[in-house]
DNA sequence: TGAAAAAGTGACGCATCGTCACACAATGAC
DNA sequence: GTCATTGTGTGACGATGCGTCACTTTTTCA
């Protein structure tokens, strides 16, 4: 029974250990680097071991994007800590994302990959659903903060649009700025020159065509410095 | 003389035959069961001729999003000779580009591979330049019509952003949303009931977070079906 | 202590990639 | 019409990497 434990706990420690030399491979060769043999050999496993926790090589690809996202949760959770309205509230969120994918900029692209059908067709339905779970904790994260706004008066929902509508624009929109500014395939005509800026301005015209209070104009606080301090202190 | 433009001729026929030939394997078989081989024996060459093409598979992949673009640009060249104001104009390369990854589900997932370090990686730099060219025109497209905005005096423009800043973020957020919630492997929380107008209800509200006249609420006519409409008579 | 269960191994078969030496066809000089 | 040259097309081949499975080693527990 404590065996048990112990055993299920090396388990995952290997897991983890297999997905971290996954990312350093990929960081250091790249994604077409990566092969099976490469982790058994960095890791000193047999192949078959690894092949004992991921069924496919695109299931790691899967596994380091949910290992990743619940990086991500946890900044998200810090980020609505923040002093301040709904809104800072939730810039910082964006903020927090625009870090996450600077931080882990391989692994976001990773993330974009898991939307594709390639990687979708060859990763295990469960290691999908954890991959959906994590996603859909980060909308819920989002969620929560524009039923907040609401109740506070801070927003009024636009016509025919849900809370989880809502939600899934904005940050369906951060996606999209983020995948075709930040990922490092680039094939796009234009990266704004201050990229870390850019995300924000571009939410807060969003934010403002929601009705989302304090509109831009009257608030002359700078949300995304203060996001950034708030960031920083956790440092 | 004449030979050679008719060798030159055929040379770009057979490219096509066997991008429509991965097309077909990747629409009736999924991706993963695009291979080479199974490319030449369809199309009856051999497999050396198609590597005469292309230098690799993730080539190919990023030539049918290169054939594909050009249909879309024919789209939104089509789109923006709507009748009436900029506004309406935009929303309609808006619902041009959802019309475009609804007739080519398989092609726009792979679009959203091409942005990824794994395609990137494996494809000729010729290739990707063609992708990034095409890419490009795209975005001249709805540059175009923010000047025109501009100047017709719809639009003034946010503070701190450029034309082709604005331009990028209305281009990339709505490659967020229809990325999220079209391609077909979603990983995602939350796909809207009624996807098609979503992109429309959303692009409305950074239109008017844009400050873009006639804002929704002074907008009695219905831009998406105005669209629509459009489109239809074309067919 | 030993039998059963679980964990770990790595050689193997197979699929697919990308190459290259050769065959065949078209062209044009004589 | 013939022959050399150029270029186009071929498919067998070597290499790589995937995923499997029969076997070995370790752990557990009666």
């Amino acid at each position: 029974m404590n065996t048990i434990s112990r055993r299920q706990r090396e388990f995952e420690q290997r897991e983890l250990l297999f997905l971290e030399t996954a990312s350093e491979i990929i960081r250091n060769e790249g994604v077409s680097a990566l092969t099976m043999d490469k982790i058994a050999e960095l890791t000193e496993y047999a192949k078959g071991t690894v092949y004992k926790h991921f069924c496919s090589k695109e299931d790691i690809l899967c596994g380091l994007c949910v290992e990743r996202l619940s990086k991500g949760i946890e900044m998200f959770g810090h980020a609505i800590q923040i002093e301040g309205h709904s809104r800072r509230k939730i810039v910082a969120v964006g903020v927090a994302y625009q870090l996450f994918t600077n931080q882990y900029p391989e692994e976001f692209d990773l993330l974009i990959a898991a939307r594709t059908n390639n990687i979708q067709e060859k990763a295990s339905p469960e290691r999908i659903e954890q991959l959906e779970n994590i996603d859909c904790a980060c909308q819920q994260v989002i969620d929560a903060l524009i039923e907040q706004a609401v109740n506070d008066g801070d927003l009024t929902l636009p016509h025919n649009m849900q809370t989880n509508e809502l939600g899934f624009g904005l940050w369906a929109s951060c996606f999209g700025l983020l995948a075709l500014s930040q990922a490092q395939g680039l094939v796009s005509s234009f990266r704004p020159d201050n990229v870390n800026h850019f995300l924000v301005s571009h939410m807060n015209c969003l934010l403002d065509g929601y009705g989302w209070h304090p509109l831009s104009h009257n608030n002359k606080n700078d949300d995304y410095s203060a996001a950034l301090q708030h960031f920083d202190a956790l440092m």
